[in-house]
This record gives structure tokens, sequence and C-alpha cells, in this order.
DNA sequence: CTGAAAGCGCTTACAG
DNA sequence: CTGAAAGCGCTTACAG
């Protein structure tokens, strides 16, 4: 039979209140604290959650909603997310949505119903319905990612890094490239790399840049390269790994090599960008996911940053000059 | 406010009971079904989930103690898992023990503790401790990957696909090759593939095979490559495609091509291996978790199996004949 | 088919 | 500093 706070409470010869104090760190007095302590030792008594839930109206959940689960970022950010939590005796509730609006919106109310203790978002982009929800469920959110008015979030800096990327490759010589990124729906990927990237293009000069936009997919990446003009072109710029890798492929099997007829950079620095000589931008996922954990759980500024993104030097890109 | 049962028997005219067992599908006339029915589509009512899991003592929460949160085996299953649940009305609880035996003993019996519905575990190995606590828990438990007397699991048919695999070697002319395998207190990985792979070998004449011992890790093969005696070998089989990787690496900058000067195979086949070249037994991640999920809420059999693993034919091996 | 009552295991004022 | 009592929102026999 498991054993309840009546049980430790007769055992110990006090009262049930008595106990649920000292359980909750009020006030018990050092001889009442002794016996307590030892029936608790002695019977291995744990609280059960739920009841000690209905009252307090709050768990030691923590959800997490996230638009894949088999992606190097999401994964990792996980793990930094899962570290943080148990050291601080939450536990991870996970709803991976697919990247489906509608799903992230559900797992919203749906984890608010479960009376967790906070949501960490990672979305895609936050829409009217997300506003209204977050409003509504009066639960502490935190968007990693995206960032929006009013909504707490913790943000790369990509314009930066797509500035600082840029700088790169261009102090190597380049000046006739190609950049392939994705909708500027998503605002943190599609938008401020972009931009970080083209600005640093635009403070250098004789440069040209063609834009192209696929998605997240290696394979959309891959299939895309045959529409790209590489006429006169030395480096193609990829808003993620992912889009890089599936460049490579095409590439590879073209007999084109890198990067002597032609350089490449990502962005994320995945696991394989290491033994695929890619030149990118590296993501501190792991300690954002440890950030994120901490600031939904006690919050402080409205807006955190993770530490600042790096260039990877690997040997994708040519040096020209 | 939020709406309660209470609220909901209120506004239809009924009592609380009554709207308890409309709600659990016990008998309610039809009169009074469309009562409560409307009732809770106006107040957008929601039971309470404690005070449910308080009296009925169970949840609609599935646990997962899994080894590592970003590793692609562990992220499909993981989303397969999470694919299923979420069709059958369950949640996904996850516990990321980073390799510790401790903590997947603990995490045990924290789940247990939270009433989950069940556990799915993916365990490295089934010691003594894991069989003690599956016992004393009485929650239903599946084992993926790893397989135990009295305990259910789902296990891939690892001899098997180490045995065609190296059928499939041996069809291509390889007779001197190197086996670079893990510790066989992983029966999976370590024991099973290997078995596999060396009972093709027996049944095959002339043949000659090193076996080296190394870690998951991509870079401890990398790290190993410089022992490995490649003298008149002709091919490396690895028991994971992280291992074939960081060969593969280490191989590229040494300048010994694939497979021109030696061929190299994997198990796994991660998103990686395509784009790398690599030769290697597929494995149905995300279906097995699926599987598992389904197993783990509706127990038929005490072991059951996930669809057969395949040779994904790339060009990372010779073909010498 | 329906309702009143007890109880799940806690927490929280309140009185002492 | 401690205890008795009420209550959190449900479910489950039981009686009708």
């Amino acid at each position: 039979m498991k054993t309840t706070i009546a049980d430790v409470a007769g055992l110990a010869g006090v009262a049930k209140s008595t106990v649920s104090r000292y359980l909750n760190g009020g006030y018990v007095s050092d001889e009442t604290r002794k016996k307590i302590d030892q029936v608790i030792k002695d019977t291995k008594y744990e609280p059960n959650t739920f009841a000690q839930s209905l009252k307090a109206k709050k768990t030691n959940l923590v959800g997490v909603v996230i638009p894949r689960l088999n992606s190097y970022s999401a994964s990792l950010t996980l793990k930094g997310i899962d570290e943080k939590l148990r050291g601080e005796g939450y536990q991870l509730l996970i709803s991976n949505t697919d990247q489906s609006i509608d799903r992230e919106i559900e797992s919203l109310y749906s984890f608010a119903n479960q009376k967790v203790a906070g949501i960490i978002l990672m979305a895609t982009q936050i829409t009217k319905e997300h506003l209204m929800a977050i409003r509504e469920i009066e639960v502490p959110i935190l968007s990693i990612g995206q960032e929006h008015q009013g909504v707490a979030s913790l943000v790369y800096n990509d314009e930066e890094a797509g500035y600082d990327l840029a700088q790169y490759v261009l102090g190597c010589g380049h000046r006739r490239m190609i950049y392939v990124g994705v909708s500027e729906a998503d605002v943190a990927v599609g938008k401020n790399r972009k931009r970080g990237f083209y600005r640093a293009l635009e403070e250098a000069e004789d440069v040209e840049v063609d834009f192209y936009e696929t998605d997240f997919s290696m394979k959309s990446a891959y299939r895309l390269f045959d529409s790209l003009n590489l006429e006169g072109k030395t480096l193609i710029a990829c808003a993620t790994d992912n889009i890089a890798l599936g460049m490579m492929k095409a590439l590879g099997e073209r007999g084109i090599s890198i990067p002597g007829d032609i350089s490449i950079t990502g962005f994320g620095d995945y696991e394989v960008a290491d033994i695929m000589g890619l030149t990118t931008m590296h993501y501190p996922y792991e300690e954002a996911g440890q950030l994120a954990a901490q600031t939904v759980l006690y919050p402080e500024a409205a807006r955190v940053s993770p530490p600042k993104s790096q260039i990877i030097f690997r040997k994708s890109v040519d040096i020209l000059k």
C-alpha cells in the first residue's frame, strides 16, 4: 500500500497539516521535524503529485511545444532544457506539432489545462492565434527563436550572425554569390539572417548576389540546385546547414568540387557539418535550451539572448585573395 | 473562473455523478445526454486532470526514458512514439538519462510515482536494478532495443541485420575485413549485430576479419582510426553509422578514397548517410516508435518486432568481382 | 437511468 | 508552533 500523508502523520504522532507544513517549508519545531524526518525516511513516503496539484493548482511540469522532434537544433535545445529542468526538479512534457500551426495552438491550451508551470514555445512564426492563446492561458511562456511584442522570448542574434558570416566571406574575396534562404514568414531564419548578410554586402563594393528561396529540408535544397544559375558565382551561402548539405550532395554528384569550383556556407553547425567540412555559423542550441528553462521558471527580462554565434572555419570556403 | 463538473451539473439540472457518468461513457438517457452536451459546449468545460487522476489513479501520460536526446535514432523513435500517443489521447513525458544507469532507474520510479499509464524504456542494458524497479512499480513497461526475460520488449532483429549485411558484402567479393563494434554489454548493437555478421562470414570460405571496439561517438571512431591495421583489408564494417562517419572523416583527411581504396558500411541509415553515400542497414525507427506506443498502451505479445531492416545500397562498397 | 454521499491525498486559512 | 476542518474537482459504489 502506498503511504499517504495521513500514514506519516499517524506514525509521527502529529497532524496531517503539520506534515504538510514540514513538506512545504512552513513552521515546524525541531523536535517534530526530526520525528517526521525519520518516518518519511522509513516509509519512503512520496507525496501524491495529483493531490498536490489539485490544491495548489500547479505542477512541476514544463511543456515544450516543438515543430519537429527529429532535427538537430530541436533535439539539442531539448537536451539543454531537460538538463536545467531536471536540476530544478521539473519534468519535461513534450508536444511535437509536426510544423502544424493549429497543433501549436492546441498544445498551448492543452498544456494550460494540465497546469504546467511554464511553456517553452519553439514556434516557426507567431500568429494572432498564438497571441490570443498566450494571453488567455495565463501560463508563463517563453518563445525560442521567434520574437514578438508582448511575449517573452529568447532569440538568437540572427541578424548579427548573418552579418558576421558575410563579412568573413567578403574578407575571403568573394564578390559574386548566391544566397539560398527560406520564407520571410520565419522572421529569425528567413528574414533576420538574410538581412544581416545583405547588410554586410551593401557595405562592400562591387558585390552581386542572387536570391533563391527553399524550405528547411535537405531534399528541397537538393532539388532546387538545378534551377540555380551558377554562372560566374564563387559562393553559395545557405540559410541553414541542411540546405547547404542538400546543395553539397548535388554538387558532389555533378563532380563540382568544393571549394575548388565553388564555395559554400551554412548556418547551424549541425553534427554533420564537421565531417562534411562545411564552414558554418555555430549556434549554441544546448546553452539556449538551458537558458530558456531558467527563464521560463524564473522570469527576469522579457527578452534574453543566448551566447553569440560563432563562425566555425572549415574547408568549404575558398580564399580567393 | 474555470468551470467545474459541479457547474455543468448545475446548469444542466442534473447531479455531478450523472455528468461524470456521461464523461466516462456510463448510462445516461438520451435526453440528459443532450442537455449535458449543450452545457459542455457552451461552457467549454474541460475536466481537471488532477482530480481525475487522484481518483482514478492513472493518467494519460506515457513516460519515455531515453539515454540521449540528440541522436538520430532516439529522436526518430520519439517522433513515432509521439505520433501514436497523440492519436490515442496520451501525452509524452520524457526523461533524458544522459547514458546514466542510475538515472534510468530513478526515472522509472519517478514515472511510476506520477502514475504514468505506461513506460517506454530505451535502455542501453538491463541490469538487476532495472529488473527490480520494473517489478516493483507495477506500470506497464516496454523495452525498446534491449531484450530480457520477463520484460516486454520491442527488438530489432540485429542478428539478422548483421547477417544480411555480411552476406551482401561477401557477395561483393570482400574477404579481408575489419569489424568495428561496441561493447557486448549492449546486447543488441554490441553482441547481436556482430554475431550475425560473423555467422555469415563463417559460412563463407577464406575470410579474415579483425575486430576493434569503440563507443557510440563519431569522435571515438575517428580517433580509433590510427590504430587500425588496414594492411590487405578491403572493407571496414562499422556497427553504427556514427562509427562509419568517424572513420570516413579520418579516411577523407588521409586522402584514402571510398570505395576505391577501401569500402565501408554502417548500421542505422542516419540522415547523413545519404549525402555521404554510405551503404548501410536501414532501421525503421519511426515505425518502431509507433509500434512501441501501441504495445505499451495495449499489450498483446511480450515480444514484438518492427519491420525487417533493409540494406540501403549506396556507393561506399566496392564491387570486387 | 439518476442522485446523495463518501472519499482520493493533499493544502490552507483559522483558531488556539 | 500545532491541529481540526473545509475544500480542491473528480469518481465510485450504493440505493432507489
